[in-house]
RNA sequence: GGAGAGGUGGCCGAGCGGUUUAAGGCGCAGCACUGGAAAUGCUGUUUAGGGGCAACUCUAACGAGGGUUCGAAUCCCUCCCUCUCCGCCA
């Protein structure tokens, strides 16, 4: 959520940013209520300074023997009564403009961050680096990573479909195996790192969901449980970043950095037709999260490290891959600045999305109340917030299944998974 | 799921319709005392919003939301959460 005294005090520099994003985002409207709600506010809290006078005068003369049936003490009551009338015009007028405010305010994005490079859609995001095209497999027949896994026999498409419905899938015997040893070995490097595993909820509530941003505007991407106020978690990062929801933290508990795995859900909505093969669009897919609550004025640096943390895992298992920075009109909603890392898919030849790595500023600590107290400085601050993919599980097996290939349809396992395999080729 | 007890400031805990402007204690910070410390004393110690250049000032908040009242931490209703016992359960 943006601060409305910023876009109070700078309407034109907020509306400059917003347009980066693309149109559609509009604060003429917030502006407006925002003016009437202030004025509404100062009227009821002068009403209310005057009820407030009058039960005061009240008591004290009942405590000084009036009379309460006497005339003194009826004409006060008369009046607030009266002020009573004037308040119960004013308040819900100000609840509800309270109310839109807030709902405006909450469907408004992040404003991009300065050093975002401008652009107006995903073909005008910026590569950064590459990383290791000398590890990529030279093989010309590398078969895609869904067939080379239902020839090894470790992928159950169809099976899982009948149990769930499209877009699930179920790993079996060595399948299963890396996974668990992928998820193994990514934490306990994100955890030699400096993160402090979290095993959290699955399932987070509304409140959550809002902090974080995948609530109002997205909650057609969840998945909900009808008959409670709970959603499954699409991310590890809403239950993550809400441990401290609500939270003054002081600040020697500052930076805080995580690791989690969780499953995550998605219905991916609207993605109808897209990866319908193999592990790379699921509405269930495990993951590594990296997520970070800082000081303001180290969140820049601590962006930059949080992405060194992601590539350090693909470069442990030599996996290729490139450093993508979103433009402007790529951005996520809650982001001012992402990094997505994309790994090698040879079978395809493509580079897919597998981890991104976003600084959200104070934008979810706003959503979500998340402050800190400055040790010896007066009032609050309120934190920033980083979050990375620290690595999709699921696409990491796919890179692993399609670099990895052996010309018999075996797969070498990486090195740094070896100890958790207990062989070098499956 | 059934029955009961609760939710008050950073923490403990009193208050159960009117100087509560939330007692008292603990903790914390500053000052005094001290060679230094302990002990002691004094002072201070929440958050958010509005107004003001500022000193300051107004409003709100006792789990959340409604209601009764001139006035609610206190009474009524709904919901949430915690604890205890019983049942069920990995």
């Amino acid at each position: 959520m943006l601060d409305i005294k910023l876009i109070r005090d700078n309407p034109e520099a907020v509306r400059d940013k917003l347009a980066l994003r693309g149109d559609g985002y509009d604060i003429t409207e917030i502006v407006e209520l925002d003016r009437q709600q202030r004025d509404l506010e100062t009227q009821r809290s002068q009403l209310q300074a005057r009820s407030n006078e009058i039960g005061k005068a009240i008591g004290q003369k009942i405590k000084s023997g009036s009379d309460p049936k006497g005339e003194e003490i009826q004409s006060l009551k008369a009046e607030g009564n009266q002020v009573k009338t004037q308040l119960s015009d004013l308040e819900p007028q100000e609840k509800e403009l309270k109310a839109q405010l807030e709902t405006l305010l909450l469907n408004l994005p992040n404003l991009p961050s300065d050093s975002t490079p401008i652009g107006k859609d995903e073909t005008e995001n910026v590569e950064i680096r590459r990383w290791g095209d000398e590890h990529k497999p030279q093989n010309e027949k590398i078969l895609p990573h869904w067939d080379i896994a239902e020839k090894m026999g470790i992928l159950a498409v169809d099976r899982a479909v009948k149990v769930a419905q499209s877009r699930f899938v179920a790993l079996l015997g060595a399948g299963a195996a890396l996974e668990r040893a992928l998820i193994s070995f990514m934490l306990d490097r994100q955890i030699a790192a400096g993160y402090t595993e979290v095993i959290p909820p699955f399932l987070i509530n509304s409140a959550s969901l809002q902090a974080t941003g995948q609530l109002p505007k997205f909650a057609e991407e969840s998945f909900k449980c009808d008959s409670d106020d709970l959603w499954l978690t699409p991310t590890a990062e809403v239950p993550l970043t809400n441990l401290y929801r609500d939270e003054i933290l002081t600040s020697d508990e500052l930076p805080i950095y995580h690791c989690a795995y969780t499953p995550c859900f998605r219905r991916e909505a609207g993605s109808y037709g897209k990866d319908t093969r193999g592990l790379i669009r699921l509405h269930q897919f495990n993951k590594v999260e990296l997520v970070k609550v800082v000081r303001p004025a180290t969140s820049e640096d601590e962006h930059q490290s949080l992405v060194r943390d992601a590539e350090a895992i693909l470069q442990a298992l030599k996996l290729p891959y490139r450093v993508i920075e979103l433009c402007t009109g790529d951005l996520g909603f809650g982001a001012n600045k992402c990094y997505d890392l994309e790994v090698w898919l040879p079978a395809s030849g493509t580079y897919r999305e597998i981890s991104s790595c976003s600084n959200f500023g104070d934008f979810q600590a706003r959503r979500g109340n998340v402050r800190f107290k400055e040790k010896g400085k007066k009032g609050t601050q309120y934190a920033h917030t980083l979050n990375g993919s620290g690595l999709a599980i699921g696409r990491t097996m796919a890179a692993v299944l399609e670099n990895y290939q052996l010309p018999d349809n075996t797969i070498r396992v990486p090195e740094v998974l070896q100890p958790y395999l207990g062989r070098e080729v499956l």
